[in-house]
DNA sequence: AATAAAGTTTAGGTAAATCTAAATAAAAGG
DNA sequence: CCTTTTATTTAGATTTACCTAAACTTTATT
């Protein structure tokens, strides 16, 4: 199956909200997701039916056939790896890769993608912590980790962060919240679900509940 | 400026006429070496013309403006560099990194090709022999060299191939010539212009005189 | 220099991926 | 259960990068 960049992208969303929860991916969220308008969507969804990648009835929502998720892990895959790339190899740092792998995932060559996961050890996740599909499009159980807003320990260990976006990112990073990092929760805010948190030596801050939902944790 | 892969491409198309000696670019020779049709080269004229990379009139054919090399420069850098590493770093062979680097040259982030030549320890020379240009689009200049079919020392070293095609690339790799290689020339016919070699302690083999075209050797 | 041949451009059209605006269906609220 | 709101789809345009066929230049040949 020959897909285009855009089909791509589809693809990849629709696995990330199916992944997400929703059981039948709606036309206006994955407008949302792909920053595009829902008449876009229907248009590709009836290309995508066509390729038999995913199922689409009139209003009844997208969800992936198993060679359209076959499809999105491989795309995964190769965007997980590159950025494993950028990060041990190139230095680059957490927030700044995803935007970069959103490229470099488009080359779609199976011996690439293989050789790359080779030199760089075959890595089970990526800079991220999500899990990377190996080259028969397994994907490794992600690991036993709960939202931050919802974490009961008050010691945690950041294992992932679920929201790619570089705002994000960057704020975590200027927070000095990365991955392997050890939180100490100090207080939760019912009032308005922020939390306030202390890393090692450093003086106490809050976050937001927006910022906690997509901080990854696990007890220590 | 931001360019479109279509638009990079006939960029690099450009750069390439003109460095092959032609002092114009005409417009069926670059659809020739697009593999696309004259028409669309004419629509393209304009509207690289349009944003000051070429020089462009009417039936005079095409030349790049100094900002329209600065941009083929730097996407051969990109090019190259993806080749070495490909070959460096994920051992690939020198006959299949040019059609993958086709495709990751498009990724345009300074960031990402400066960290991927010093990761690559800066190398001032592609696979194929070619040099790399540098950050401020300055390219070392080609080296001595002559195409095997017109050089006349008897023991010479291979130091580029011209042509890029897989053909070829293969047909040279199957015969044991690669860069660097040590060719003993053992005979020249006249009769075709064929060139019978040695390499090494292998038995000697004859090639035609298309094939030692491409081949560019510098005497030892 | 006239004409044939080769090269180039224009005109008009297509496919992919998008958009806006209008129409239609589904869900939610009273 | 009827109506309003929200979600979705359709219809019709737009842009990019192509194409073919016809028209037009330039160049080469007699």
């Amino acid at each position: 199956m020959n897909l285009s960049i855009a089909e791509e992208n589809y693809i990849k969303s629709i696995y990330k909200l199916e992944e997400e929860g929703q059981d039948a991916v709606t036309t206006n969220a994955l407008a949302g997701e792909l920053d595009t308008k829902p008449a876009s969507v229907t248009d590709m969804a009836k290309k995508l039916k066509e390729k038999k990648l995913i199922a689409y009835e009139k209003y009844q929502g997208i969800n992936l056939t198993p060679e359209g998720k076959k499809a999105a892990l491989s795309i995964i895959r190769r965007h997980r790896l590159w950025e494993c790339f950028l990060v041990d190899k190139l230095s680059f740092s957490w927030e700044e890769v995803h935007e970069l792998a959103e490229e470099l995932e488009h080359v779609r060559s199976e011996k690439l993608t293989n050789r790359l996961s080779e030199f760089l050890g075959n890595p089970q996740i990526d800079p991220h912590g999500d899990p990377i599909p190996d080259a028969q499009g397994k994907l490794g159980k992600p690991r036993v980790q709960t939202p931050l807003h919802k974490a009961k320990a008050k010691r945690l260990e950041v294992v992932a962060v679920s929201d790619k976006s570089t705002a994000l990112l960057e704020f975590l990073n200027a927070k000095g919240i990365r991955l392997g990092t050890q939180l100490d929760v100090i207080e939760r805010y019912e009032f308005d679900n922020s939390i306030e948190l202390k890393i090692r030596n450093q003086p106490a801050f809050t976050i937001s509940e927006q910022v906690s939902k997509n901080i990854m944790v696990k007890p220590i």
